[in-house]
DNA sequence: GTATTACATAGACAGACATGAGTGTTATTG
DNA sequence: CAATAACACTCATGTCTGTCTATGTAATAC
């Protein structure tokens, strides 16, 4: 989880000096970086935090019309927020007749979970 | 992980009555998802993940002077983005001197990086 | 004292975001 | 066919974000 690494002591120059040269670098790359934090922005709202603990909860698939009266927010800002999410990569849906019905992608929170771990 | 719980086919019904009594509920309440959402959203920008990833590599504190020439940012750009992890409380910092060292909460990600294995 | 360094804050700006109201699309019912 | 239902999309709104430049603050060096 964490690499103890000494740090050079930076106590000694300030004036006509730079301050120290940089002895620490990211273990995670520009690319990973960039995807992890989409899907951790798609997660940064209380609402759709909430929408994937009900999807993942659910091994089967959800319709949305379940996921509108648990919360306070209209059916189109719900939409917005599953778009968002599948946007994200974090979950998928599909149509059967008048109902959509959403998941989660198996391996959409992996990547960001595996980091956090 | 996930609870397998057979959901009530709703194929019947379309025209005249609701879709549908929702049988899914959020496990996760308000408090802990605005919590874990704040959390979640201070790690939306690549920068601020790699940030932590760097922070968390070193169990000892890291310089403000060694993060600044790893991204390809401002100064006071990157002391925004550390403000933003500190007000989420997954980094904190300290000041010696001239200088200022940041380190990782502990327990800061936890229940974010608990909820999502 | 003045100059310099490290870092934070303030202000400005363009772009992104969350939301609701309204509309469109598709499928089912009668 | 018309009516209705479920859901997505478009648009307008106010707010938030990421970034920079400029400035402020505190500590060190001279």
């Amino acid at each position: 989880m964490s690499v103890d690494l000494e740090l050079a002591p930076k106590q000694k120059r300030a004036a006509g000096e730079r301050c120290c040269e940089p002895v620490v670098y990211p273990d995670v790359q520009r690319e990973p970086a960039i995807r992890m934090a989409e899907v951790a922005k798609a997660l940064g709202d209380p609402i759709r935090l909430q929408l994937v603990d009900v999807l993942r909860k659910h091994a089967g698939k959800v319709c949305v019309c379940e996921l509108v009266p648990l919360f306070d927010i209209s059916q189109p800002t719900l939409s917005h927020h599953l778009k968002k999410l599948r946007d994200a990569g974090i979950v998928s849906s599909e149509r059967q007749g008048l109902w959509a019905y959403y998941y989660v992608i198996p391996d959409g929170l992996q990547e960001l979970s595996e980091w956090l771990s």
